[in-house]
DNA sequence: CCGGACTGCACC
DNA sequence: GTTCGGT
DNA sequence: ACCGAACGTGCAGTCCGG
């Protein structure tokens, strides 16, 4: 069927304005600077940073805080290429080891106690090799090598003698194989250690146990259980600061402090441990009572839940052998970031490994070589692709303990009512890529839709729901969605789940709005009656139709039962426009029209064969995304000066980790910001304290430096002041804002100017009042 | 009891 | 959402 | 090609002072 569409009567669909979209996003990246320490400021190639915005003035001190590294900010690097520090010794600090001991362990003292074979105290760069024993040496080398390491043989993570069958998993034991992990940036070296750990878990459960192993996989992914249950710490930074503080005697003060200079709160626990150590043992921790205490964090709400929270967590840190790592990651737990280099992909594969390890061992360790090689690839591309269908460990490893690898695909399917993992899609700088990658292939364009994914399932009982990217439950946020799809689904339509996007909508002018707009709804409890702003489905793809899993049929196949099971509401629910066209020129004015529409771009599928499947786990990335942004030269770019600068954390201790830029106002003689911070209330108010909050980078710079930065889109804020007044109260901020390259040649002065970034914000808003509208064909479906 | 500050979670 | 670095 | 880690904002829950 024709997809084109036709221009009908309301439709506008298009939207809206883009103005503003979502606040100013987050900056990239940028890049910093140097590195601190390191005299030679080795550089390296480009940098690249983002974007903030900022404020006004040109005052700008400096603060001088860590002189380090910044010195250099300036000017020397500029000439050069911004450095990117990569050297990755980069470490931090002073003297302070810092930030995460890349290559090699350095860890420290903390260690130390440790039987480890190796074990060597000092902050000796230890060789990976020795750091571990490998089980079965054969090979006369006790290197591992890269088949080794790919077989997943099996390492030897125990500690302190392991634990016994049946005993619950000691904490210190996960602890220690993170500790490892940690030290190794090797993907294939840190599958390897989990898989071990694993198999131990799974070697030393009793017959019938399967919350050892589950537990343990959500400690190492971080996780107390699916995200669409929706369940969540509630704790963070903050609070666990004060739980720090607490638990050390220590002053709040000097936990912050701690935490600036070192970037990592994990850190700032063990190395301020000892201060206040009541004498006698606690009894150590396990991985389960980990887990359920970090559930109990949890589950705990309401008034004073944050001092219960707190209590819970100093319990916990008492409980932490003070020679261990076992506070570190139990924050880094609570913080929501292991920063191990470990996420749920790798442990996927070692989960998989494991179960086949597990097998084979059972069966008498027949499996040759090839064989053994074979099942764990296999294994890992099972469990994969099972787990992308059912994400959830609650089913999925029940099963995989109960009826293995072979049965796991019978045992969890795809069942709507539980979120699946959504297909991504992968950026593309020019149309000819796309032709290129697609050449010969049959390949649909589709609008890029501006507001949030829906993943929408429809059970068997009747119910609806509303799942998220991320799969998140939305369904308490869309009350409008529940009250038109109903109207779309036709008769004979039962259970199904529907791929689609969510967008804003005016409902009057029937013009989509922009994603600020959306994402400025509520989230919680929304009545239909309050909603102000009405969210409008595009549907582009349906994975599952009564009973049926349609996740192994083509695109083609998918779309058209889409079309023929699905009816339009005009301006409820909608197919997403597509078009089949496959030259250059039709994509461009496709594009075009996209973005004349209010979208960001468009997204390119192939249409037939396996390759059009739905199957996120086989590729991460299966579609390709096309925007005016990554082509070359096309989007909108602007000059502006660094004003300021905030301190990075984690991998960016020691270095900035984003920037306020600015833009500058000729007439009044001043730079004028896309922050309004501090700045702008200082002016505003005489040059009062700078206290005020948190826009405030940590660093003000003198203006000089002029960037070139790339943005998606610009959006309105409440916080940056660029072109304040020129176009709305609010000032104009970037969204997706990078680095481009530094620009010597400007100096401030010459920056992009107020009104440039005002009629740039008009014309991406005119661009989607105006046109003709775009329709919605209803005779579409 | 109210509203602001602060924090965490969710998304692009 | 975008980008980078490491494998 | 993949994976993990940096990066930012707006709503909502909790705390806290008036
Ligand atoms: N027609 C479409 N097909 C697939 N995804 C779409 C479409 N329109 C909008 N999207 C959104 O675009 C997102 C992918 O783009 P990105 O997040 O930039 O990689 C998806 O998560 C969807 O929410």
């Amino acid at each position: 069927m024709p997809v084109v569409a036709r221009q009908k009567t309301l439709g506008t669909f298009f939207t809206m304005p883009p103005g503003a979209k979502a606040p100013p996003p987050q900056q990239s990246n940028l890049h910093e600077m140097w590195r601190k320490r390191s005299s030679k400021p080795k550089d390296a190639s480009t940098g690249e940073n983002a974007a903030q915005d900022v404020d006004l003035a040109g005052r700008t001190e400096g603060k001088p805080r860590r002189r380090k590294q910044r010195t250099t900010s300036s000017p020397v690097g500029a000439s050069s290429p911004p450095v990117s520090q990569d050297d990755d010794r980069t470490e931090p600090g002073p003297s302070t080891t810092g930030g995460r001991a890349k290559r090699r362990r350095i860890i420290d003292s903390d260690d130390e106690g440790e039987p480890l074979p190796s074990a060597m105290p000092t902050d000796e760069p230890i060789e990976e090799e020795e750091e571990f024993l490998i089980s079965d040496t054969e090979e006369g080398s006790a290197a591992i090598t890269n088949a080794q390491l790919a077989m997943s043989k099996t390492v030897d993570v125990d500690v302190d003698g392991g634990w016994k069958v049946g005993e619950s998993i000691p904490y210190a034991a996960l602890t220690h194989v993170f500790g490892m992990i940690e030290a190794t940036s090797k993907r294939l070296e840190i599958t390897a250690l989990l898989t071990s750990f694993l198999l131990l878990v799974i070697k030393r459960s009793k017959e019938g146990d399967t919350d050892s192993l589950r537990q343990a996989v959500y400690l190492c992914i971080n996780r107390l259980c699916p995200d669409y249950k929706g369940l969540e710490l509630g704790i963070g930074e903050s609070l666990l600061q004060k739980a720090i503080a607490e638990s050390t005697g220590r002053k709040l003060e000097a936990i912050k402090a701690d935490l600036k200079e070192v970037g990592d709160l994990g850190l700032v626990a063990i190395n301020s441990k000892n201060s206040q150590r009541t004498l006698f043992k606690p009894k150590p921790l396990t991985v389960s009572f980990v887990f359920t205490q970090l559930t109990e964090i949890a589950m705990t709400s309401g008034n004073a839940s944050q001092n219960k929270k707190i209590q819970i967590v100093t319990k916990l840190l008492a409980a932490c052998k003070a020679t261990s790592q076992e506070a570190k990651y139990i924050i880094r737990s609570l913080e929501g970031k292991l920063r191990i280099g470990l996420a749920e992909r790798t442990l996927i594969v070692s989960l998989a490994h494991a179960i086949v390890l597990s097998e084979n061992e059972k069966g008498g360790n027949k499996w040759n070589k090839e064989t053994l090689a074979q099942k764990l690839e296999e294994g890992a591309n099972i469990v994969k692709s099972v787990y992308s269908e059912l994400p959830s460990y609650d089913h999925v490893i029940p099963a995989l303990l109960r009826g293995g690898i072979q049965g796991l695909r019978a045992d969890c399917k795809l069942s709507p009512g539980i979120p699946l993992k959504p297909m991504l899609a992968k950026p593309t700088k020019a149309i000819g890529e796309v032709l290129d990658r697609f050449e010969g292939k049959r390949f649909t364009c589709e609008y890029k839709y501006d507001g949030e994914r829906a993943q929408v399932h429809k059970t068997e009982g009747g119910e609806l729901s509303v799942f998220s990217r991320n799969s998140e439950d939305m369904s308490a946020k869309y009350p409008d969605i529940f009250e038109q799809l109903p109207k779309a689904i036709k008769d004979g339509t039962t259970t199904f789940v529907l791929d689609c996007e969510a967008v804003a909508i005016d409902r009057t002018t029937m013009r989509l709005l922009p994603f600020q707009e959306l994402s400025r709804r509520k989230r919680k409890d929304v009545k239909v009656e309050d909603i102000k702003v009405w969210v409008c489905l595009f549907a582009f793809d349906l994975l599952y139709l009564n009973g049926e899993p349609l996740l192994h049929r083509s695109l083609v196949d998918r779309r058209e039962l889409l079309r023929k099971h699905f009816a339009e509401v005009t301006g409820g629910v909608h197919v997403a426009k597509a078009s089949d066209g496959e030259t250059t020129d039709e994509i461009q004015a496709f594009l075009e029209e996209s973005v004349k529409d209010g979208c960001e771009g468009l997204m390119v599928k192939m249409l037939d064969t396996d390759a059009s499947f739905y199957e996120p786990s086989r590729r991460s990335i299966n579609w390709l995304k096309l925007k005016k942004d990554y082509l070359n030269g096309v989007g909108d770019s602007f000059d502006l000066v660094v004003v300021g600068g905030y301190h990075g954390k984690g991998k960016r201790t020691a270095v900035y980790g984003a920037f306020l830029l600015a833009c500058y106002d000729p007439d009044k003689e001043i730079l004028k910001t896309h922050a309004e911070t501090l700045k702008d209330l200082e002016v505003a108010k005489c040059r009062a304290d700078v206290d005020t909050g948190g826009a405030k980078p940590d660093v003000w710079f003198e203006p000089k430096i002029v960037w070139e930065v790339l943005a998606a889109d610009l959006s309105l804020s409440p916080i940056y002041s660029a072109a304040k007044g020129l176009v709305e109260a609010r000032g104009i901020s970037l969204r997706f804002p990078r680095f481009i390259r530094m620009r010597d040649d400007k100096n401030a002065d010459d920056a992009t100017g107020p009104e440039q970034i005002a009629e740039m914000y008009q014309r991406q808003s005119l661009a989607n009042k105006g046109g003709k509208k775009s329709k919605i064909e209803d005779d579409f479906w």
